[in-house]
DNA sequence: CGTGTTTTTGACTTCAGTCAATTAAAGTGG
DNA sequence: CCACTTTAATTGACTGAAGTCAAAAACACG
């Protein structure tokens, strides 16, 4: 196991993000043994009954998790990017009941359970902030769910678009700011359970109706609140803050 | 603060069904500090905004857990019954992000964050038996994302029965057992992302295809795999065993 | 026994899926 | 740098599953 210099740094912005970690905190988890890996797009990341024993870490890039169902069909389950954990550190480890899969080209770091686990009962604050990251993944699964299930296409579109928006930009997003889409049109579809041809024609509206541009896989954001509003997006899950009134759409 | 008899011992056999616990460890769970409240059905055990100071613990009885989007309809993002841990114990607490509302009359236990954490860092196998707990209701909203995403009418009534058996029937179904549906029509369209009239609809065809046989209330289920199969429904989330044969729907 | 909720049904509309073909982009190798 | 292949994006015509509106029937409960 190589202890590659400050690799894990994208860990440390996203567990100090949450919470205040001191000097100690950010040095013993710096300090935390691990290797890193690239891995190529398309490649997979995690497989399906894959027994973990270190925790994942996403230092760069994106990728998506996935689920295929008994007929064949994909089911996207979400996306991750810089800072998240792709596993949760369980003792003993338990089988992946999903794929995850490289959407970019994606370095990984991978930290022996046994260390995450010893750690975060050494420093408390370090285990909050890891108890407070699950918690933040719980919600934005909770704002997966709600967005298959009462949102048309535009709104599901919008949302997701909302969510790379910030994990884009982790302080978050704005009038004009600009996103590269790790996902292909198949991709999209898998990810917000409509086809191909809908997330296609779907596009095409949200650009007529000027809630995107778009040149290759280029999509700017001339309005962000506007788009927040048609996705009914509330950034806390993703900011870590949870101030009301920057989430609660305007009614009026 | 109350402490009252054995009446954590759903939340001891929660978490021992997870990991092995010593005596030890059942213990000191069922000496936690804690209140228990009773709340009736229809009335909020949390509401959105909500910071809590304990961990809430369902002691008995059905809730469901919603949102309510920027237009005015709700959208339920899961179902809790015993045993259930309804929010994270994180430090800081952070508010609640959705409503936790009473489906039966229902029993709720409260214990302070600060005991539970303070527990879980003195005795690692509480600790983690906890985040094995979490890590399961997070595989539990994936299997709502993948339900709600690629699945027809059928299929997500079918996956919503089929948790709800597991929910009533820890050691799993069988055919013939029967459950209580602690949903009305309009509630099972909000979890499922239905109208109501379709849901309707989609009862009588699940009846008359054989999969369920329905008096009031009560639903049973004649066939086990038959209705898995249909809602692609993996129980490993729900059992805490990851044992791939009872998941995988039989291919041919 | 009346009142409010839940369930059921019918007629009609619409959003999204299907099938199939075309165009555009991105590689690949000579 | 250009033919050739492959993958991704786009479009059209048609179908179908689920939504909408509205009303009746069944049930639950004080």
């Amino acid at each position: 196991m190589r202890i590659v210099g400050h690799s894990l740094s994208p860990l440390v912005a996203r567990l100090g993000g949450r919470i205040a970690l001191s000097k100690e905190d950010k040095a013993a988890l710096l300090a935390l043994p691990h290797s890193v890996r690239t891995v190529q797009p398309g490649d997979y990341v995690i497989r399906e009954g894959d027994i973990a024993h270190s925790c994942h870490v996403l230092l760069s890039g994106f990728t998506h998790r996935h689920r295929m169902s008994a007929y064949g069909t994909r089911h996207i389950l979400g996306i991750h990017g810089e800072g998240d954990l792709l596993n949760l550190p369980t003792l003993p480890p338990l089988p992946a009941e999903d794929f995850v899969q490289a959407l970019t080209v994606v370095q990984v770091a991978a930290v022996p359970i046994e260390d995450v686990l010893a750690l975060s009962r050494a420093r408390p604050a370090i285990g909050n902030a890891l108890w407070t990251e699950m918690s933040a993944e719980v919600s934005v699964f909770r704002a997966w769910i709600s967005n298959m299930g009462r949102r048309d296409a535009r709104g599901r579109i919008a949302h997701l678009f909302c969510e790379l928006v910030m994990r884009s930009y982790p302080a978050g997003g704005s009038d004009g700011c600009t996103v590269t889409l790790p996902l292909s049109q198949a991709e999209l579809a898998d990810a917000t359970g409509m086809t191909t041809v809908h997330v296609n024609r779907t596009l095409k509206i949200l650009e007529q109706e000027g809630f995107i541009r778009r040149q290759r896989r280029r999509i700017m954001i001339p309005d962000w609140r506007r788009l927040k509003e048609l996705g009914d997006f509330r950034a806390s899950a993703w900011t870590g803050r949870r101030d009301r009134d920057e989430d609660v759409a305007q009614a009026d």
